[in-house]
DNA sequence: CGAATGATCCGA
DNA sequence: CGGATCATTCGA
């Protein structure tokens, strides 16, 4: 799950859905080709958080995450909101969930500001949730992309049957 | 510099 | 389906 002490008090969601992109090798990945002054932070150390600012409308936040000198990260797609502080807010996103990237991002308040915070010791952090059955992950291709892998592989987990889950 | 583009969402 | 709407990147 995902927690963040921010502006708005605590608020916190079950995440459902995420996706993973690597660097170089994964033309669907803003680290495809090499490092840039947005990009670099996927190029450091694991465990922080790489935001970016989509189509003049949607941020979404990644965490970094890669084997050593390797550029890679995990898109978080969807999530289920646990409680939080803005009850009315969280009563509406209940219904729906935090389906799609762009809505989970904007349910916390993230933005390309969050880039580069260690999601381990700062008020954005990643805790262990309650473990998903493997029966209960669904696995398939990537959402959205227009540049893809030659074979394009099934990197998207998703948890069965959430509302949090992306249609 | 200017132009193209995009890991999205919403409404018709 | 198409429009919104702008940070980022790339080519000249």
């Amino acid at each position: 799950m995902l927690v963040y002490d921010g502006p708005h008090g605590r608020r916190a969601a079950r995440l459902v859905e995420v996706e993973a992109y690597l660097g170089e090798l994964d033309p669907a990945s803003h680290a495809h080709r090499g490092p840039t002054p947005r990009t670099t932070v996927m190029f450091g150390r694991p465990g922080v958080a790489y935001v970016y600012f989509i189509y003049g409308n949607h941020h979404c936040m990644n965490v970094v995450a890669h084997l050593p000198g390797v550029a890679g990260a995990v898109l978080l797609r969807g999530a289920e909101p646990l409680g939080g502080v803005g009850a009315g807010e969280a009563r509406a996103d209940d219904s729906r969930g935090l389906a799609g990237p762009g809505r989970l991002a904007r349910w916390f308040g993230l933005t390309i500001a969050h880039t580069g915070w260690d999601l381990v010791r700062s008020q954005l952090h990643l805790r262990e949730g309650a473990p998903v059955a493997s029966r209960d992950v669904v696995r398939s291709a990537r959402v959205g992309i227009t540049q893809s892998l030659t074979s394009e592989k099934p990197w998207r987990f998703a948890v069965r049957g959430s509302r949090g889950v992306t249609r």
